[in-house]
RNA sequence: UGACCCAUGGUGUAAUUGGCAACACGUCAGAUUUUGGUUCUGAAGAGUCCAGGUUCGAAACCUGGUGGGUCAACCA
């Protein structure tokens, strides 16, 4: 029949994207493709720079060219191998890989030196002594031209003499550097004779003393693109005014038409949250968190350990896509992806977290059956397991009210629930602390023809509730996270002190906690879901005979939100 | 007294390149449910920053505004 079926939904490409496909249909490069990612070795990763990983290695497997790690390692104060392993592994654990393609900036020190003293040998390049404020005044606003330097017309054969000295030790460091004779009044900044050398005596993380002048990135990241042939260099939007540059100096270099073309992107922001390396490290070095893997980071380290899988971090990544607008995502968007991902994937468990003790007068004393559970709704297999099921059992404190309000649908005074995969229970009484009107105890009987899976457990109630057994409760401690920041953009607050604006409830730690038994072998890392809670992710602090579980996300609660 | 970039529901993105503004998240209803989860159905919410212009037709092209961002490290 001649049925309208719906249009499929093309899935739009990002405008990057778009112009590598064109380059590809235009044959440019000879058809091929080849991005790099190239983090500096000075921090650890975050949500962001997968964002660009992403993109980097997606790319390059999309339209089968390839993706190269480089490491711009330009500066040896500020950088760690450290860093560069966390790096590694980071990016192995989203999901890419790199092949032998490892390359360091620092790989081509030799050929930025010679290029360095190529482009003193035509003249376009000379040592200036001053100082670095003198040379930064000397640069003029972004509004006022500058002014050139009195070193700008040395000799070639002095600028040469000089800049070999600097790299022999000659020199203190600051008394020279190197710059590129571009244009004193360029509207850009960064074409003012921009310094593309200067001295550092501190040892570099590989190699070592072998040099005491190092390039500037701006006069290295380019190159480097152009000596690895990449095709396009991807990077973030603050890069755009530096591209000129980087073009003038590719100018200089090339010898064929190749060249990298540079497009950017916009970064990506998350509400609550900030991705400025530098702002991160404070908050570990201040101990304003558990160091770079605290689940409440946004770095890559930290979402693991909070529970965030690959899939979910790359799911995320594709949904809010690469444009020029600078934008700040909702992490709610975040937290959808890894519900999304979990809830196929994570078996379901029960686990109590503020424990309130159930009494069933009438199960006989010493009792106890193994009820069969589900492991998974979503994934049949997952398989199914048996929970010991006795007289006295845990429930949620938020399970049991002694005055609920309307459309309550859990256990009070005269009311039934079913205890999931068991029998339904009938509130009887409970015990109360007089003074501290805190509830002790609930005391129920129990229907034994309701058992789960019976002929007779077509009974209907409102409320279905998780429950562990007392007597085989494991305990557990929980950790549950909130957002880091109280502020939606607390990088965006110009004034304030983003410390002021940090959530000092972002950490809950629950002790005390009762998890059914099948969990005491759960290794780091393991995922759950604790029924009706929320998806938990094992600690590495976690140990066989003291469990500590991670909140990653609760679950949607509509009950909390009609209750508010 | 600058240069460059950007502007589409609350948020993030689309709109096959000039042809009925779509999707996701979020929000709100309802159905299903032994998870107040999931799933399913539906709804509200922008007329595309503003003003002109080109065109039969503009979110898109042009001009001028407005607003936001980036650029003045011997950082990357």
């Amino acid at each position: 029949m001649a049925e309208e079926k719906k249009e499929e939904q093309k899935p739009s490409i990002s405008f990057i994207e778009q112009f590598i496909s064109d380059d590809l249909k235009e044959g440019k490069n000879d058809g091929r493709i080849h991005t790099r990612f190239p983090p500096e070795p000075n921090g650890y990763l975050h949500i962001g720079h997968a964002k660009a990983i992403c993109l980097d290695f997606g790319m390059a497997q999309k339209y089968g060219g390839k993706c190269n790690l480089r490491f711009d390692d330009t500066n040896p104060i500020k950088e760690d191998v450290e860093y560069v392993d966390s790096i590694k592994e980071d990016i192995h654990w989203l999901g890419f890989d790199w092949e032998e393609r490892e390359y360091y900036a620092s790989d081509y020190f030799g050929k930025l030196f010679d290029f360095a003293v190529d482009l003193i040998k035509r003249g376009l390049a000379y040592v200036d002594d001053q100082p670095a404020d003198i040379i930064s005044s000397q640069k003029g606003t972004p509004s006022q031209p500058g002014m050139e330097s009195p070193f700008r017309s040395r000799p070639v054969k002095e600028n040469l003499n000089l800049f070999f000295r600097m790299n022999e030790g000659e020199f203190e460091e600051g008394s020279r550097v190197l710059r590129a004779k571009v244009d004193m009044i360029s509207p850009n900044m960064h074409m003012r004779d921009p310094i593309i050398y200067r001295i550092i005596k501190t040892p570099h993380h590989r190699t070592e003393n072998k040099w005491m002048v190092y390039p500037m990135y701006d006069f290295a990241h380019g190159q480097s693109d152009y000596f690895e042939g990449i095709t396009h260099s991807l990077c973030t939007l603050e890069f755009e005014v530096h591209r000129p540059l980087y073009d003038w100096f590719i100018d200089q270099l090339k010898t064929g038409d190749y060249r990298p073309r540079q497009i950017e992107f916009n970064r990506l922001n998350l509400t609550y949250t900030m991705m400025s390396k530098r702002k991160l490290l404070e908050l570990v070095q201040e101990g304003k968190v558990n160091g770079w893997d605290d689940p409440r980071m946004p770095t890559l380290c930290g979402l693991r350990r909070r529970g965030y899988t690959p899939e979910s971090i790359r799911r995320f990544v594709d949904l809010i896509g690469y444009t020029k607008v600078e934008a700040i995502n909702d992490v709610s968007l975040l937290e959808h992806a890894i519900r999304e991902d979990l809830n196929m994937r994570a078996p379901r468990v029960f686990g109590v977290l503020n424990p309130l003790k159930v009494i069933i007068r009438n199960y006989p004393e010493g009792q106890i059956e193994e009820v069969e559970l589900i492991n998974n709704p979503e994934d049949e297999s997952q398989g199914k397991r048996m929970v010991p099921f006795s007289r006295e059992v845990y429930i949620e404190q938020d399970d049991f009210m002694e005055n609920p309000p309307n459309k309550f649908f859990r256990l009070a005074p005269g009311m039934e629930v079913r205890l999931k995969g068991a029998y339904i229970i009938k509130c009887e009484g409970f015990k109360k602390n007089e003074k501290t009107g805190a509830i002790e105890e609930v005391y129920c009987t129990y229907d034994p023809d309701t058992r789960s899976g019976g002929k007779t457990s077509e009974k209907k109630v409102k409320g279905t509730l998780h429950w562990v057994s007392a007597e085989h409760a494991v305990d557990a401690e929980v950790r549950l996270y909130d957002r880091l920041f109280n502020h939606e953009d607390p990088a965006g607050q110009k004034e304030d002190d983003y410390r002021k604006l940090l959530n000092p409830g972002s950490l809950k730690v629950l002790t005390g906690c009762k998890v059914e038994p099948s969990l005491a072998e759960a290794k780091p890392l393991d995922k759950f879901q604790f029924q009706r809670l929320g998806y938990f992710c094992v600690d590495y602090d976690s140990k066989h005979d003291k469990l500590i579980f991670n909140r990653t996300v609760g679950l949607k609660d509509t009950w909390a939100k009609v209750n508010k």
